[in-house]
Formats: C-alpha cells, sequence, structure tokens
DNA sequence: ATTATACTGTAGCAAGCGATAAAAAAAGGG
DNA sequence: CCCTTTTTTTATCGCTTGCTACAGTATAAT
C-alpha cells in the first residue's frame, strides 16, 4: 500500500505548526510563504496535503478544538454547575497562559473583524463561539434538573455571562494580563454566581 | 488666505467613512482603494490629507475616541463607582448596538492578532485598552478615598473585572448577540459587585 | 529492471497591495 | 491677465499575495 513517494514530513507537526501561526497572527495575517516557512515544507506539497489556505485554516481549527481548547468540553463533565464553571475558567487561564503556543483563544483572535474575502471566517469562529455557549447552558440546564442548580436560575443568561467573560480573558491575555490577574478577575466573575 | 485649489470633499466626514470601514473590517482587512472608494476620493487625496495608511488609521482611532467611545470618560463622572459601572455598561451597549456604526469597540475588532507588519497595530489597542483600565481604576480609587467604596475593595482588581466584560460584550457583538441578551449579562456581571 | 505513482524543488502566474510621479484643473494674489 | 499654489486626475511603480505548471526524484508494485 500507499505506493509512490512517501511524503518526509510529519503531517500533525506541520498541522501544529500552522495552527501557532494562525492563531497568533489571525487567519488574514498569516501568509502562504510564512506558513511554508514555519511548517518546513514547501507550497506544493502543502497544496497536496492539505488543499488551499482555507481548508488548512479548517484542519488547523479542527486540531484546536481537539489539542488545546479540549478543556472546554472536559470541564463540562466536573459534577456540579459551580465546579463545571470554576474548571472552566482554570482551564481557559492554563491555556492561555500556556507558553507552549501563542496568547488567547483562537476562537477570539483568529478574526473578529476581517476584509471581505476572509467573512466565512469570521462567521464560522462565531458560530463555533455561539456552540461552546450553548454547550454550556445545556450543561447548567442539566444541573437544574438535578437539583444542583435552583430552578430559578436561568441557564441561557449564565452560560451567556461565563462565556462572555471568558472572551474577555482572550482579550486580556492578549493585552498582556498576568496569570496571577486573569485569575483575580475569574474569582471576581464567581462573585456573580447564583444563590 | 487659503490660495490654491480648494478640496472637494469634507476631511471629517472622509475619516468617518474611514472610521467605520476600519471599525467594520480591522486594520489589515481595510485596504486602500475600499478606503477610496467609501471615502469618495482617490488615492493620491487620501495621501495629501492623511500621510500615509497608517497616519489614517491613527487618526480614525483619535476621532473614534473622542465621537462614539466618549461614552467611556462622560460615565466618569457619574456621583457614585455604582452608578459610574452601570453607565459604562449601558454605554457600551449603545454605542455595540448603534445602527449608524460597525458592531464591538473598535479597540478589539480593529486588530487583536495581526501580521507581523501590523504589529504596532496590537499594540497601539492593547494600550488604549490598558488605558482605558486605569482610567476606571483611577475612578474606584477616587471613589474608596470618598468613602462611596469601601476600603476593603481592591479598585485594579475591580477595574480589570469590569473591562474584562467589556470587552467580552464586544466580541458577543460580533457574534450578533441582541442588546437585551447583552443587558442581561451586564446586570449578572454587576451580581460581583462588592458589598 | 521496469513502470506507475506520489512527493519535492524551482520557477512563475495573475491579481491585489500600499504608495507615487507627472500632468491637468481650479482657486487666490499681483 | 498671468503666476503661484494646491488639488485632482491618470497612469503607473515595485512588491507580496494565494496559487500552480513543470521537471526531477524517490518509493512500491509488477
Amino acid at each position: 500500500m500507499a505506493r509512490g513517494r512517501p511524503r518526509n514530513f510529519d503531517v500533525d507537526e506541520a498541522l501544529d505548526a500552522a495552527l501557532a501561526l494562525f492563531w497568533r497572527h489571525g487567519y488574514e495575517g498569516t501568509s502562504l510563504s510564512a506558513l511554508t516557512d514555519v511548517m518546513g515544507i514547501n507550497m506544493p506539497s502543502l497544496y497536496a496535503a492539505f488543499g488551499n489556505k482555507e481548508a488548512l485554516f479548517r484542519k488547523a481549527l479542527d486540531r484546536y478544538l481537539q489539542q488545546p481548547a479540549s478543556y472546554f468540553t472536559t470541564a463540562l463533565e466536573e459534577p456540579t454547575a459551580r465546579r463545571v464553571t470554576e474548571k472552566l475558567f482554570q482551564g481557559a487561564i492554563d491555556m492561555v497562559m500556556n507558553p507552549r503556543h501563542p496568547d488567547g483563544c483562537l476562537l477570539v483572535q483568529g478574526g473578529l473583524a476581517t476584509g471581505p474575502l476572509a467573512d466565512w471566517v469570521r462567521k464560522e469562529l462565531g458560530l463555533l463561539r455561539t456552540a461552546a455557549e450553548a454547550a454550556l447552558r445545556s450543561r447548567y440546564q442539566q444541573a437544574i434538573a438535578e437539583r444542583d442548580l435552583s430552578k430559578r436560575v436561568d441557564a441561557a443568561k449564565l452560560a451567556r455571562y461565563i462565556v462572555t467573560v471568558l472572551w474577555g480573558l482572550s482579550v486580556q491575555r492578549a493585552g498582556g494580563a498576568t496569570r496571577a490577574q486573569l485569575k483575580e478577575v475569574s474569582q471576581l466573575a464567581m462573585r456573580a454566581w447564583p444563590d
């Protein structure tokens, strides 16, 4: 099987390098020549392996959700709504401060405002942020059903508030905030917790 | 006075048009040809009146701070720290939802992640966000000195938390949140208010 | 060994980018 | 009216962008 010349680079390693670049500079701020430099391959190899810039970004986005942003779905498995939320903040701060990859959250840094040709990036990232909010809302609804949270709590509002702070933390980190500062913000944010 | 051919466009109107474009598409997502189209002038006129793209962006940024973002400094004049904060949220939501100009806050949308050539935009916007945080911190410190806020309150932490929510609101609006939703988020955020 | 297959390297495409040179046009001062 | 000054117009400049054709090279199957 796999006859023909084998590639002499690792696809996942190259994808990680591309992810880091998109993460740091956004979709539009990342040029293909910068990508090939960082990935250690040349353009035809990139196109053969990933399609084009858009397809490469989508694959990097998938990888982002499965690897560095997996803290989100992991946090949802905590036993109580409060601990879910605390773990969410902790995980977000850990990711955002991790020196092994760029600052902030790719869903925010990747492209909040884009040129007309990259409008799909803005929309796609918006959908993913909305999906995260929806997942958290479901988890809170479950907590209400389990009598973990009071049924007077509005799960949708609470989830929207929490993710708003999360996106805000990403912006703060892009501005150079320290781990201690982000921690303090998350602790203050938790003072709004119901009951 | 003013001899020579007069310009046949209004500088401030053109600047407003440029501001709207930068606001919507970010610095890098806005091309000079798109700018000249929207401003109704051609390139040499733009260069004669504003310098270059960077200088134009800086002037648009100044205008942004003086016109649509003036709600921030206005809010600081409210009599109590709590009312300052409430007015801040109200003003931010009003601006972010205003159909007369693009969604979100230019300090966030303008360029959170940029290509290497536009790194100064990222830094500049970060400095302005930090300046906003510092202004709010000073106001809270004043409130503590006036016995309006308890002296057990940490003005720096509180200011950082509030602006974190503000930047989060900008991200949420970019994702299509409604005015009612943003209002609910700000009300929940105020539940963390000290005392 | 030969052949088919798939990857790599060089070189270059059209299009758009930010920015400008040179000439024509419109005003005021003499 | 002419001359100076400033603007607008037209036509580009050199460079980078995302992308690809072509030739060369390395492997597996036959």
